[in-house]
DNA sequence: AGGTAGATGTTCT
DNA sequence: GAACATCTACCTG
């Protein structure tokens, strides 16, 4: 892998032709601890306001607003009152589409994965968008870091590009809408892809009698 | 192998 | 108040 990281026009294109051309790069966090990365096995593709299933579809939020800005930057958002996931801008700027990271096997810094997941196997350190996440330490706070920076403590490498021929695309995991939409990505055969779930709705808790 | 339940809290209606 | 781009643990076969 090299250190530059891939330029910001990498970005600045249809977000369903930026999310295959992620398949095999890196993703590095360098930390007090040191760094870790991750070969990206597996994205999906949320394209905006037009995207019912997107963050950005119902306008502009406090949480969103990252996505209205340019590509190139992340998007980490909080979910399940536990959970972070974290996403690649994708241009023009305004445009408010993104790129979800969802599963990867990790090349650099396992030690620090490992410590960061202690229960879990080599295979499944970064097995899916919060365990990629956990394992890379990637929190609320680096919402809006730029990877195309040099300088930036969370960057996107170039790696080598996944083989087009070895890339499958299918509906996107656990979403409620445009299940039609196949805008998941990932590299056929790898073992670090997550696997497939439908959007269940969640069972209401019974409500607390009084 | 596969299903389900429970955890936790932020965001938006 | 409900939904939520999830994960783990704990069942059952």
């Amino acid at each position: 892998m090299t250190a530059t990281p891939l330029p910001r026009d990498f970005f600045d294109r249809p977000v369903d032709e930026v999310a295959p051309a992620l398949l095999g790069r890196v993703l590095v966090h360098a930390t007090p601890e040191g760094e870790a990365a991750v070969r990206l096995t597996e994205v999906e593709a949320y394209a905006g306001p037009l995207d019912p299933a997107s963050h950005s579809y119902r306008g502009r939020t406090p949480r969103n607003d990252v996505m209205w800005g340019p590509p190139g930057h992340a998007y980490v958002y909080f979910t399940y009152g536990m959970h972070f996931c974290v996403n690649l801008v994708c241009g023009p700027d305004g445009m408010s589409s993104a790129v979800l990271l969802r599963a990867g096997e990790i090349v650099a810094g396992q030690d620090l994965a490992q410590a960061r997941r202690p229960r879990s196997s080599v295979r499944d350190l970064a097995r899916g968008p919060a365990r990629l996440c956990q394992a890379l330490a990637i929190v609320r706070e680096h919402n809006g870091l730029d990877v195309c920076d040099p300088a930036s403590t969370l960057r996107i490498l170039d790696g080598v590009p996944a083989d087009p021929a070895t890339v499958r695309t299918g509906p996107r995991t656990g979403v409620s809408s445009a299940k039609d939409t196949p805008w998941r990505f990932w590299i056929d055969g790898d073992p670090s892809v997550s696997p497939y779930r439908e959007h269940v709705p969640r069972k209401r808790r019974p409500a607390g009698r009084a």
